[in-house]
DNA sequence: GATACTGTGTCAATATTTGAAATACATGTA
DNA sequence: TACATGTATTTCAAATATTGACACAGTATC
């Protein structure tokens, strides 16, 4: 599915091997044993115990009284640093919170990475009844308010690298390129991107881009919400409220 | 320094000079390219370059433009996720028996949830007069003491998400940003919260949030108690018994 | 105390990783 | 344009580091 269409891979199988059992044990509510880790990866037994050592020993994950391993938070701070040199977050923190305190509902800076948007931060609905996604969490570009934004934004790029049919979520996904071309040309002209409910049933969304001086996207900002927390007019309300948000982001980035 | 002093370490070499790239670029500012990086390592070229391919076919860094490597976002998400997944009830645990040695009153351990803190676990107290508070029971963040220990260490966020007027539930309410603020600045002098009633009639308690190295909060312990049962000083003591505990966890945090 | 699981250690076979050196590419300089 | 210098890739044979099978050691369960 993600295989190198041109290149053949090759990759380090030690180095794999290690970071899935990294990755599985992050995922993980508790820790797990050798066995079973083995198991679900599909590794042997010895082979699964070395790695963990090395892991262990390298201070990624730890052995726990009983006889599990888990991920320490050394994994998290790798991860963290990461992220903290794009300060994005910092830049964009206080038009979340502007934007939140405006609607009351869940705001939402994403960045994309390949065809999917991260949602690296996020405001939570202040509402009874909400929309949830966890910072970190993904959705994929031609569905949401944030990723069709970036689309918009970086489109003559972006297209080629989709698919000729896209993933359907819900009845209301775009799933062809014709259709998807009228969708971005309208985002663009109306400045933001909307999202009618194409990633997930009756959530709606609305999304701009956070763009550097010469326009390539950087991010986008969304506004995410139950179809019918949407006050009348709300769409060109939360619409525009969002587009001058990321504006006024994109124009701090100008001065950098 | 971190040698195990009885084993041989014996990691896997391949493993280890991956992750040691993966940090490497995580905590840089720019991408680097492959020369720099296998100087900086004490690595070959070849290798440096092979580990690099396979980081990338695995989706962990990726290759710039300007042919230099940078790191992913999901390098970010694995970690995040380990996080997310943290047990703090284990971690907690000793703690929490130790303060209900050293008070016998109600201790609790929350996290926040939105605008209020859910209570995860606790040690029931052991007197014949107590507070009573379910494990799953929530409370708004503003007027308990681990409610407000949560909120003064993540202030600047978490200040534009609560409304206006904060919800009054006895005499002792704090209704008002404006009091909010001195009381919070107040918490972070002492290092730890005082809820002299401010939710329930006549129960005050004591918090204290457990921060990751970041500073960031992921839940607050808690000493809860009908003030009858307070005895002469004993906000300082159960405050700094309450701080103390809760750093522990914290340093605990910080050499996983 | 036997059974049936786990986790941990050993070790030889060999597949995998490795470093040196050759090559390609980019950029700058005359 | 040719040349020089600096990168990034590729190749490939050598050998080391990794691997899986199996043996062993704990624990829990019956």
């Amino acid at each position: 599915m993600t295989a190198k269409p041109t290149k053949a891979p090759k990759v380090d199988s030690t180095l794999s091997k290690g970071l899935s059992i990294l990755e599985n044990l992050a995922a993980a509510k508790a820790g797990k044993g050798v066995t079973e880790l083995s198991i679900e990866l599909g590794l042997t037994k010895s082979n699964t115990f070395r790695l963990l050592q090395s892991l262990a020993s390298l201070g990624y994950v730890k052995h726990l009284p009983d006889r599990t391993y888990a991920t320490t938070l050394k994994t998290w701070r790798v991860g963290r640093a990461s992220v903290e040199n794009l300060n994005l977050r910092e830049l964009a923190a206080s038009e979340l919170r502007h934007l939140s305190r405006e609607t009351g509902e869940a705001i939402y800076l994403a960045v994309r990475e390949n065809l999917s948007v991260v949602y690296i931060d996020k405001v939570d609905s202040q509402k009874p009844i909400r929309s949830w996604n966890a910072i970190g969490g993904i959705a994929p570009l031609h569905c949401v308010g944030t990723g069709k934004a970036i689309l918009a934004a970086d489109y003559s790029n972006l297209r080629d690298q989709l698919g000729k049919t896209l993933t359907r979520y819900t009845n209301k996904t775009i799933t062809t390129l014709k259709m998807l071309d009228a969708d971005i040309k309208a985002t663009l002209s109306r400045g933001y991107a909307y999202d009618t409910g194409e990633f997930r049933e009756r959530i709606v969304s609305l999304g701009a881009a956070i763009t550097l001086p010469g326009g390539e996207p950087v991010g986008a900002l969304g506004i995410s919400l139950p179809d019918i927390n949407m006050p009348e007019g709300g769409e060109a309300q939360y619409g525009s409220l969002v587009a001058k948000a990321a504006q006024s982001i994109s124009a701090g980035l100008e001065q950098n």
